[in-house]
DNA sequence: AATCCGTCTATTTTT
DNA sequence: TAGACGGATT
């Protein structure tokens, strides 16, 4: 017992071994969270608390969910089998399959990715001749999705406008055709399994009863659905550890919903709360800026993050001209890195949005540094990924209309749109699937459908007897897949994929399946019945992985490499140095944060994620000038430079030529850009005003700003100003009183 | 059925 | 700028 608990801090030992009450655990960046969380886990189970049996801890990711299986399996001598540890989805996917039929779903019921609900989406909308134009599918996908994470079903749902009336009406419809081809969106599954649970009142007390400590990870990213199942899953004798960051909620946007941290403590009357506030991973001066800048939001709990580490280096500001030249610098500063002996694995290149990266990835390509972009296509995304899913999951369930519309006709089988849209209009007046309609139209025609309906027919009676790798190997064969892609001119890579799908099949078989379904069932004699299924239907499980777990996005893990992401995808990492880039107004912060509520909060925590990335060695770089949507802009120094203790900040830019201001390495004059006279003069004679583009002004009333465009001559003219904080404003050159600054 | 071309759009993302 | 998409063309 000594050595689990050991090398812990006062305040992490005080969490882990909190007694049997619900607990809110704030948790720092680097502060040792996933330690607390999985010793917590260990203890119970040696202190003899707890079976494994009665645990269930959720994160949001399978990485998280993965890393604290590792750690907790490092703990203890025992299997964490039994134990149950996923994904929110995961978990309420494994209820949903245990208690199929009280949940109202087949056994064999697929999950929709957000792709696959985008294009049912499509399709209900096209059934009931909604305008696209003028409802965009995607907005009407997010208005149903963010009904659900309310937990709203139509019935439930308030409208306020023309767009959320149409959506409401084609969110009824969809819930239905969902509901008719057996198929649940990720959403759907939460709220399926709420309703489940809230429903059912034998199953709610079983589960209740059986699960004494519910552990939450990244308790700040909860929605408000989630927050409720949690509620749901808690019984009068269950303890609710949760482990969250108010200052690292960064994904409201998505429905994370930080009052639930609030709502947490008021709702179960916590007493128990441990702020874990010293830091292992960065250097003081990092902190320092970190607490500073967080410093400015209101709306926080509150947390101071310290080291005993040292103060370390001061972090290390550059502007540059241009967005060409930012990235130089940065490939310059990783050259210099390595050649003092750091990995590139330990470097991290940021920036607000993935349209950043291009410039970066073209420097760090032209010079011939190994890079890895993070984000993108993830395996089970591909397209020929995603067209054998679709057969596999045609074998499973017929029903999918998605499956049956994404494979009818690929490869090409002389099934065209005439052909489908006839099938469709019979679905349509029977309220049947495709399939029914291809079955009962067609029978045993000779017709082209007809063979497609036989083809999936011989599939399934093929592959009956077979393992689950055998049957994707079948089913990439017979389909006509793997030869379609090999007469493809780049189809090469393809053929490998698909391969590599077979061997995920049979990867799966040999672990996931066994830990995920068939996991200790500890004799619950209860009329019930668990959710440690009997491995029911392997290949359900199987396309059901692939739906929750789409896979890594990028080979070459291991390779020696630098990484570039977005900020979001930084969060729970670190690095030794990290480069924080395209600090400016306008892009981090975002321009679009500032009109939504709460928005620039978000923005600075998102900074602060950023920051407290490093541990010793962080770069702020900003550009006087960027290339977005196709045009140059201009742009000031993000506020959040202004934000950080000037202490903690070493100016690294090089005097420039241009620029014979006195003393600018050392007063603020540095806030505001000063572009390459080569844009200036460009524009200033076309447009012939007085003030040139990227200018620096002063406005009596808005302060400093920086000409960013104009249009217009004479007393038309306008110009574009962007006054860092006070927004971006187009004023008539007439009335304004700009003058030089 | 495949390819081409014009139009549109552009924050962040996991499941 | 560049990628995605939809419609039209070959």
């Amino acid at each position: 017992m000594a050595s689990l608990l050991d090398a812990l801090n006062p305040e992490q030992l005080a969490a882990v071994t909190l007694p049997h009450q619900h607990a809110l655990v704030l948790a720092g960046a680097g502060s040792g969270k996933t330690r607390v969380l999985t010793t917590r886990i260990a203890w119970l189970i040696r202190t003899g608390s707890v079976s494994p049996h009665g645990i269930i801890a959720v994160t949001f990711t399978n990485k998280a969910a993965r890393e604290m299986l590792t750690r907790i399996g490092a703990m203890l001598p025992i299997s964490t089998r039994g134990m149950w540890v996923g994904t929110f989805h995961g978990l309420c996917n494994r209820l949903l399959r245990a208690h199929h039929r009280e949940a109202k779903l087949p056994s064999t019921f697929q999950i929709l990715d957000s792709q696959d609900q985008l294009a049912l989406v499509k399709r209900v909308m096209k059934a009931m001749h909604v305008d696209e134009d003028r409802y965009p599918p995607r907005q009407v996908m997010s208005f149903i999705a963010g009904a659900k994470e309310e937990g709203r079903r139509p019935r439930d749902v308030e409208t306020y406008d023309e767009l959320s009336r149409r959506a409401h009406e084609v969110y009824a419809a969809y819930d239905e055709q969902c509901q008719k081809e057996g198929v649940a969106d990720f959403a759907e599954l939460l709220l399926r399994c709420h309703e489940l649970l809230a429903h059912n009142e034998p199953l709610r007390s079983h589960y209740q009863s059986r699960f004494r400590h519910v552990l939450v990870d990244e308790f700040q990213d909860t929605n408000r659905l989630q927050y409720r199942w949690l509620k749901l899953l808690a019984g009068p004798d269950t303890a609710i550890f949760a482990v969250g960051d108010d200052d690292q909620s960064i994904y409201a946007f998505r429905g994370a919903n930080v009052g639930n941290m609030e709502d947490f403590r008021r709702d179960f009357h916590v007493e128990n709360i441990v702020r874990l506030e010293q830091n292992y991973r960065s250097h003081g001066h990092i902190l320092d800026a970190a607490n500073a800048l967080i410093g400015h939001n209101r709306k926080r709990l509150g947390k101071n993050l310290w080291t005993s580490a040292g103060e370390g280096e001061l972090l290390r500001v550059y502007e540059a001209q241009s967005d060409g030249y930012e990235a130089n610098f940065v490939v310059e500063e990783i050259n210099a890195l390595v050649r003092d002996g750091f990995a590139r694995r330990d470097m991290a290149v940021l920036y607000r949005s993935n349209a950043q990266s291009r410039v970066l990835e073209h420097a760090l390509f032209s010079q011939g540094i190994p890079y890895r972009v993070y984000g993108g296509l993830r395996f089970f995304e591909r397209q020929e990924i995603k067209h054998a899913l679709a057969y596999l999951r045609l074998i499973a369930n017929p029903e999918d209309d998605g499956a049956f519309l994404r494979v009818v006709n690929f490869p090409t089988r002389g099934i065209g749109a005439r052909s489908i849209e006839s099938l469709q209009d019979a679905a349509r007046a029977h309220g049947a699937t495709l399939w029914h309609a291809a079955t009962t139209l067609t029978g045993k025609s000779a017709t082209s459908v007809g063979a497609f309906v036989r083809l999936i027919g011989e599939m399934r009676v093929a592959t009956a007897g077979l393992s689950l790798a055998e049957t994707v190997e079948h089913v990439i064969e017979k389909s006509g897949l793997v030869a379609h892609y090999r007469k493809e001119k780049d189809g090469a890579e393809r053929v490998e994929n698909l391969q590599e799908l077979v061997n995920a099949a049979a990867a799966f078989t040999a672990d996931d399946a066994n830990a995920a379904l068939s996991a200790a069932t500890v004799a619950s004699a209860a009329t019930v019945g668990d959710g440690d299924p009997a491995p029911a239907d392997p290949l359900s499980a199987f396309l059901a992985h692939a739906a929750l777990e789409s896979g890594d996005n990028q080979a070459g893990e291991g390779a020696d490499a630098v990484q570039l992401m977005t900020v979001h995808s930084a969060k729970g990492l670190e690095f030794h140095a990290v480069f924080i880039t395209g600090l400016e107004e306008g892009l981090f912060p975002h321009e679009s944060s500032v009109t939504e509520d709460d928005g620039l909060e978000e923005e600075r925590r998102l900074m602060y994620v950023a920051i407290t990335r490093a541990r010793t060695r962080l770069y702020l770089t900003f550009s006087q000038t960027r290339m977005l949507h196709g045009q140059t802009r201009y742009a000031v120094a993000s506020r959040f430079l202004d934000e950080l203790p000037k202490e903690a900040l070493r100016w690294v830019t090089p005097r420039l030529a241009y620029d014979v201001r006195p003393g600018r390495l050392d007063d603020r004059a540095w806030s505001a850009a000063q572009p390459p006279a080569r844009y200036a003069a460009r524009v200033a004679d076309k447009a012939g005003l007085p003030f040139r583009i990227g200018q620096n002004v002063m406005h009596p009333k808005f302060g400093q700003g920086v000409i960013v465009s104009a249009e217009g001559s004479g007393p038309e003219a306008r110009v574009q100003i962007n006054f860092g904080r006070q927004g971006m404003k187009w004023l008539q050159l007439e009335y304004a009183k700009l003058t030089a600054a």
